[in-house]
DNA sequence: TCATTAATGTGTAAAATTTACACATTTAAT
DNA sequence: ATTAAATGTGTAAATTTTACACATTAATGA
C-alpha cells in the first residue's frame, strides 16, 4: 500500500470577514455628472448651471450630485436628470470615470460622467436658480472643475455613438422632418451631408414611420413628418451593426 | 434722468469653503480592476487569480487593488499591472465604472475596470501565489464578485475597439506572421476571415514592417515575419478612421 | 394673383470597396 | 521522393458609396 505524500502547497490566506476588509479600505467621495445634450436652432447644446463654489464664481458646471449610499451609479444619474429636467424615459449612458486627485478644489472627488440626450422642448427646467441653461457645445468656455474635459469626452463619445446607433432621435421632437434629422447629424458630426444620400441611408434602415403629416408654419414648401420606430429598433438592437455617414 | 430699477435676482448662495463641502460628502471605497488580456494557443486569455475572500473560495478574481490617496485612476491600474506582470509600456484603457451597491460582499465598493493587452510571452508573472494564471475567455466560470460581468463588458469593448484601431498588435510578439495576426483577429471576433482579403486589408493599412525574416521551427512552409509600425500608427492616430472586418 | 423665394423630393451613373474564390509554392516530416 | 500543411498571390463580381440636377410645392410679398 502506497503512502500518499502531501504535496507542498501554499495554503492561501483566506479573508473570513469581508466587511472588515472593506472597512479597512480608504474611501473617497463619489459623484456623478450628467452631460445633458439637447438640440436647438441647429446647434448641439448642453445643460449647464452656474457653479455654487466661490472659487468657480461665474463659471459653469455640469449637473451632478453625490451618489447616495446604496444607490446605483445609473440611478444617481437618472435622479439628477429627473430633478433637473423633470423628464422620465430619457436616454442615459455612462461615459467615463474621472478621478484626477485635484480635479475638485475641495479635495479628492471621483466622478462618473453620464451622457444624456433629450428633446429640449419636451422638458421644463425645474430649478431656475443659478442660471440653469442651455449652452452651445461648440463655444464652451469658463467651466468649473474638469468639466470642460468631461464635456469634450462626452461629445466625442456621442459623435462616435451616433454613427453606430440612431441615438439622434432622442434629441428630436416626436415628429420631425428629414431636414431636421439631417441638420442634427450635421451639427453633431460637424460635416455637411448630401441630402439624397442621407435620405437613402435612413430609408434603407427602415426605422422611420411616415405619419402622413406635413410641417406647419415653415416659410417654404413643408416637408413630410416622421416618427422614429423605437420599438423596431429595440428589437433589432441585438444584431445592429452601424450606420456610418 | 432715469432711475435704475434693481432687477430681482436670486442672489446665489456661494460656497466659500470647498474643502468643508467635500468633507460633508459621503465616501465609498474605490478600487480598480484590470482585465488583462493575452493571446496564446490561438485563444484570447485573461489573467485571473484565486479570490482571497472566503466567501469566494475557489472562485477567480480579476487583478485589482484599492486606489490610493492622491493616485490617478490610470496610475492605479498601471501599478497593479506592473506589480503583477512586471511589464511596462503596456496598453491600458478605461472601460467602465461598476458600482452596484452589493457587488462586494464586504459592503459597497466602486470599481473602475481597465482593459489591458499584453504579449503573454513577454512577461513573467511576479507573484505565483493564489494560482495567478491565464484563463480562456470563452470558457470562464466561477468568478468572484461581478467580475464575470466586468470581463464580459471588457471583452465586448475589445471586440469593438479592435475593429477601429489596430490594438491587436499589443497581444502579439514583436515579430509575428500574418497567420498569427489573422488567428488573433479570428479568435477575438469569433469569425473566420478570408486569408487573402485579410492580408489585403492589412497591406492597405501600410503599418506592417517587413523584416525579411521567416518563421522558424514550424512544421510546414514558414511564413514571413513582420513588425508593427507603432510609430507610424501613433502619427496617424489623430486622423484614424477604422479598420473593419 | 402672380412672380419670387426657399425649401422638398427624387434616380442614376461612376467610383470605391468588399467579397468570393483556386492554384502553384515552400518547407518539414516520413 | 513523396506527402502533408501551410504560405503567397490576383481578379472578377457584387455591393456600397458617392456625386450630382431638376421639377415640385407652399408661403411670401409685390
Amino acid at each position: 500500500m502506497k503512502k500518499k505524500i502531501a504535496p507542498i502547497v501554499h495554503e492561501p490566506h483566506l479573508v473570513k470577514d469581508a466587511v472588515k476588509l472593506v472597512k479597512s479600505y480608504p474611501t473617497v467621495p463619489l459623484t456623478i455628472d450628467c452631460v445633458i445634450f439637447g438640440f436647438e436652432e441647429n446647434e448641439l447644446k448642453v445643460l449647464l448651471i452656474k457653479s455654487d463654489l466661490e472659487v468657480y464664481k461665474d463659471k459653469y458646471s455640469l449637473l451632478g450630485d453625490i451618489v447616495k449610499d446604496n444607490e446605483e451609479l445609473d440611478d444617481a444619474a437618472y435622479r439628477v436628470l429627473k430633478e433637473r429636467t423633470g423628464m422620465n424615459d430619457v436616454f442615459l449612458d455612462q461615459v467615463k470615470a474621472f478621478g484626477h486627485p485635484h480635479r475638485h478644489p475641495g479635495g479628492r472627488v471621483i466622478t462618473v460622467a453620464y451622457c444624456s440626450l433629450l428633446n429640449i422642448n419636451h422638458h421644463e427646467l425645474k430649478i431656475h436658480d443659478n442660471e440653469l441653461n442651455w449652452h452651445s457645445v461648440s463655444a464652451l468656455q469658463g467651466m468649473a472643475f474638469d468639466h470642460k474635459e468631461i464635456v469634450d469626452a462626452s461629445y466625442q463619445w456621442l459623435q462616435k455613438r451616433i454613427q453606430e446607433h440612431p441615438l439622434g432621435f432622442n434629441l428630436l421632437p416626436e415628429k420631425f422632418s428629414l431636414r431636421e434629422l439631417q441638420n442634427l447629424y450635421e451639427a453633431i458630426l460637424g460635416v455637411r451631408l448630401d441630402r439624397r444620400n442621407f435620405r437613402k441611408k435612413f430609408a434603407s434602415m427602415d426605422l422611420l414611420i411616415d405619419i402622413d403629416e406635413m410641417e406647419q408654419d415653415v416659410p417654404h414648401r413643408p416637408g413630410k413628418l416622421y416618427k422614429f420606430n423605437f420599438e423596431k429598433y429595440e428589437k433589432r438592437k441585438r444584431t445592429w451593426i452601424g450606420i456610418d455617414f
